[in-house]
DNA sequence: AATCGTTCCTGATAGC
DNA sequence: TGCTATCAGGAACGAT
C-alpha cells in the first residue's frame, strides 16, 4: 500500500528517468474508467493529447502532475495502484488502468488490481478538496516540535489513528503508523493529549527520521507495491512490529500484539510500548 | 465540529 | 475440485 516514501519513491523516479516531463503525448488509452476516473472520460483526451508533463510532484500521498498548459493531473494510488513507466506501449497486465503513450516511443501506465485508486485532472485554478484539507508534511521544513505539539493537542485520539489523520499529518499510512510508535516507545492506543514533552521531541526526530530511511530504501512492498521502475521496495526487510504478530519483539523479545482499531490492525510490542 | 462506522474493490488464502 | 467466507486498508460519506 503506498504511503509517503512509496509515493515519493515513484515521484523521483519519474522526475529521474528522462522520459515522463516533457515528452509529448500523443495517445491515450482507457480500461474500466467509470471506476476509478474522476472526470467524464470523454473529457480528458482533447485536454491531454498533445500536451506534455512541465513537472511532477508529491503531497501526502498524492502524485501531482502539471501540464505545460497549467492544467493538473492528480493521482492517488490507494491500496494497490502502481504508477509504472515503460519504454514501450506494451500493456503490462489486466489490471492497466490507462496508458499514456510518448512521443518517443515509451509509456506511463497507471494499473490498479483493485480500482480503489483515482485520477483526477483540474483546470488551472480548480483545487481539489481532500488536497487543500491536508496537514503538514512530515519531510519537510514545515515539520517541528512546535506544530506536532499543536496538532497533538487539537483533539485526543488514540495515537494511531491520529498519525492516519492525514489532515493532522499528510503521508502516513498503516505501516509506517506502527513502525513509528514501536520506534517512539508509544502505545498505540495512548491518547495524543497525554504525551510528554520527551515522547513529543521522540515523534518529532523520529517521525522523518523513519520516513526518510524508507524512501532510502525503496519503500515497502508487502504484496503489491512497485517502484516505477516496476522493481519492489526493501524497507519490508528493516520492518520491526507490521505485520509480526506473534513473532518476539526485536528489542526484547517479548511477543509483537496485533489489535484492531478503526478497523486496522495495529502492531505494537506490548512491553516496550506501555501506556 | 469532531469522531465513528460503513462502503468500495479484488486477489490471496483458509476451510469444508 | 470447487465453492464460500474472510481479510487486506485509504479515503469518501453518512450518521452521531
Amino acid at each position: 500500500m503506498p504511503e509517503l516514501p512509496e509515493v515519493e519513491v515513484i515521484v523521483r523516479q519519474l522526475i529521474e528517468n528522462g522520459h515522463v516531463l516533457e515528452n509529448q503525448i500523443v495517445k491515450l488509452t482507457f480500461f474500466r474508467p467509470q471506476r476509478w476516473l474522476d472526470v467524464e472520460m470523454g473529457a480528458v483526451t482533447p485536454r491531454l493529447v498533445g500536451r506534455r508533463f512541465s513537472s511532477v510532484s508529491r503531497r501526502g500521498k498524492y502524485i501531482i502532475f502539471t501540464l505545460d498548459d497549467s492544467q493538473k493531473l492528480v493521482i492517488h494510488l490507494r491500496m494497490t495502484g502502481k504508477l509504472l513507466w515503460l519504454p514501450n506501449f506494451e500493456q503490462v497486465n489486466s489490471h492497466t488502468r490507462e496508458i499514456f503513450h510518448f512521443q518517443d516511443g515509451s509509456s506511463l501506465q497507471f494499473n490498479d488490481s483493485r480500482t480503489l485508486g483515482r485520477l483526477y485532472l483540474l483546470e488551472p485554478n480548480q483545487a481539489l478538496d481532500a488536497l487543500e484539507k491536508l496537514g503538514v508534511e512530515p519531510v519537510s521544513p514545515d515539520f517541528s516540535e512546535k506544530i506536532l505539539r499543536e496538532q497533538l493537542a487539537s483533539c485526543n485520539r488514540e495515537m494511531k489513528d491520529f498519525l492516519m489523520d492525514q489532515k493532522k499529518i499528510a503521508g502516513i499510512g498503516n505501516i509506517y503508523a506502527s513502525e513509528i510508535l514501536f520506534r517512539c516507545s508509544i502505545h498505540p492506543k495512548q491518547r495524543s493529549g497525554s504525551l510528554t514533552g520527551k515522547e513529543i521531541k521522540k515523534l518529532t526526530r523520529e517521525i522523518p527520521a523513519i520516513l526518510e530511511l524508507a524512501i532510502q530504501n525503496k519503500g515497502t512492498t508487502i504484496f503489491d507495491y512497485r517502484t516505477a521502475e516496476n522493481k519492489t521496495g526493501e524497507f519490508q526487510n528493516m520492518l520491526k512490529v507490521y505485520g509480526k504478530a506473534g513473532e518476539p519483539c526485536p528489542n526484547c523479545g517479548a511477543e509483537i500484539q496485533r489489535i484492531i482499531q478503526q478497523q486496522r490492525s495495529s502492531f505494537f510490542c506490548p512491553a516496550c510500548q506501555k501506556m
